[in-house]
DNA sequence: ACTGTTTCCGGCAACGTTTCCGGTAACGTT
DNA sequence: AACGTTACCGGAAACGTTGCCGGAAACAGT
């Protein structure tokens, strides 16, 4: 930004008041006179006078900018989780800085360190698959960054998180092939290392428990979010003499490797191979045939996750963590069998 | 973020130097003794510093801030084009600030008025559909902000911008319809008015008139971009007694649209309707059948857009507004009819 | 011993706000 | 007439950097 914008020092000596006052105008402060603070508005606005506000977040410590990392958002979870943070974050006057860290530790690493000397007030953050030390993380933390975890929940770390509940999640959808009529079905899982892969997975072991089938682990696929093992992994479910006859997706993105696989092995779904993915992306009510999948409400996360970190940020002496579990639905669409009687 | 963070003042007392001595360790400047630069360097690494972003940029008058605004991220076009914005910008130093002005022209000026506030070194802009005034544009770039436009361009506004070959590639689509033996194509159009819809429809329009087809006006269908339009008009299309035979979309969620509308209808495609995109997300590769589409460099268009504005930035007083034009490939997938001979 | 040059460092003024601490004038109250 | 109160405003110090300018010391060349 190269030209020379108008500071409240030139609405000053224009108006022959001190910068005090103009900065009491142009924040509605109470101590100033209705019509020297007309004044100021107008000759701010006739001047397209805009606030630097850089230099107010240098004075006041404070920048109003939420920080948001995501380690993607190419598939459309997470850009409709950013739409809900942005949402209740404008209307609380804040701005929403986005970066991804491409699944990349270091990127990871790299970002929160300029989130950092950005000043954020405050982060919304889904780790990477492969953060596997949370040191950086705890670090920022006890420098006085409020964040507030989603998607990717570890463990290890505390502060508020909003999750939704995969372990029922899950279940639900397991026992759904149950009844069905599916009676091999395997689990292609995320990271056994954060909560979102061990609770969709425990969902699944306890659901095939409960309806006294064999646990068979060799059924138990990690895909760990890495893009194409998916797609691997399945092949070599089909390629066993006792194939599958259901798949279940940690999520969607990884569901739709699958699909895509099993249509090319000129299997049929749901006939051969039922299937059921997790997170209701939009577009599996586009493939065909349309995904059955655990909807949870991403639009809702976004904002749930929001407003926790501004209430941590607005009332810090008051703050307790908080952990949020959302409920999950489960959509049945054209990709698993019809339910009979 | 609450607490105090360690400044260089910290740094200096503990180690009995001046400001000025760790500043220049800091960002390595030459005029300092190694020695005294390593130890402030240790100390800086031990206390895990982080340099105060905000305090530097309003000393330099400089932030080092891209920002990019787009009318939204939860189709995947604009989501990769941020892609390779933040993969060049971050090689160059800069973060990335993503906004989004999810169609509204309102939402667009109060966002762009948080970036001249923020003072972003540079703005990469899609518009929104409904902007058809540009003064607060105009004025952005009057302050002396960098602005790069691509994907919604408007002949109103000057700067540096980066396009495809919109022309050639809806040409290109037409003619393969019609070369394959489509008789009565309609056009599901964009907006007028940005260059993107017009040189599309231009395409289209001459690709007929190349082979001799009578023009019906009624068979363009303005969609605009808006959700949900597209099935609608489509619907209309097939409604009526001379009902098309193909169908060329302004892009891929307008091409979904009428994909998932022709199939409700019973019509299968393309035998009874064919159908291209245009832009190529990636999960039109996913629906059934796969959509023909006139892919665009997606990735490529986000990098050239940053290394434009950064140029613009980084030596403002040598620049000239530069359009470029990216070039289009038609990629044939199942949605429409094989070409014969 | 003198100048000239190099190497390193400190002082200090910015950058544009916010905000505390007063201060003045006008007004009402005793 | 003296005082307290109110309403408004100005001065000035911060916030944490950067970068110019100048200075001291050390060293080289005459």
């Amino acid at each position: 930004m190269r030209g020379k914008q108008p500071t409240i020092w030139d609405i000053a000596i224009k108006l022959n008041v001190s910068i005090s006052t103009v900065s009491r105008a142009l924040r509605n402060a109470p101590d100033i006179n209705p019509e020297t603070k007309k004044a100021i508005l107008d000759l701010a606005h006739q001047l397209d006078y805009q606030p630097n506000t850089v230099a107010a977040s240098l004075r006041k410590n404070k920048t109003d900018i939420i920080g948001v990392m995501v380690p993607e958002f190419v598939h459309a979870y997470f850009p409709n989780v950013i739409l809900g943070i942005q949402e209740v974050a404008n209307a609380a006057g804040y701005k929403v800085m986005v970066m991804q860290s491409s699944e990349s530790l270091d990127i990871e690493k790299h970002n929160l360190q300029a989130m950092v000397s950005s000043r954020v007030d405050g982060l919304i953050l889904a780790i990477t698959r492969e953060t596997n030390d949370y040191d950086h993380i705890v670090a920022a933390q006890r420098k006085g960054l409020p964040i507030v975890f989603f998607n990717r929940i570890v463990d290890e770390l505390q502060g508020s998180k909003v999750m939704v509940d995969d372990y029922t999640g899950a279940f639900t959808a397991v026992q759904h092939l149950i009844q069905t009529g599916c009676r091999r079905i395997a689990h292609l899982a995320g990271p056994e290392n954060m909560t979102i892969g061990r609770n969709r997975l425990n969902g699944y072991l306890d659901a095939l428990k409960a309806h006294q089938f064999p646990l068979d682990e060799t059924l138990v696929m990690h895909c760990d979010f890495v893009e194409g093992r998916a797609r691997k992994y399945t092949q070599l479910l089909l390629d066993r003499p006792d194939r599958p006859d259901a798949l279940f997706a940690v999520n969607d993105p990884t569901a739709i490797e699958a699909l895509i696989c099993i249509q090319e092995n000129g299997l049929s779904i749901p006939n051969d191979i039922a299937l059921i993915g997790f997170s209701n992306a939009p577009h599996s009510t586009f493939v065909t045939p349309p995904l059955t999948s655990v909807v949870q409400p991403i639009h809702e996360i976004g904002q749930l996750a929001a407003q926790l970190l501004i209430r941590q940020i607005t009332t810090p002496q008051q703050f307790t963590p908080e952990i949020r579990i959302l409920d999950t639905t489960l959509v049945i669409r054209q990709s698993t069998r019809p339910l009979v009687g």
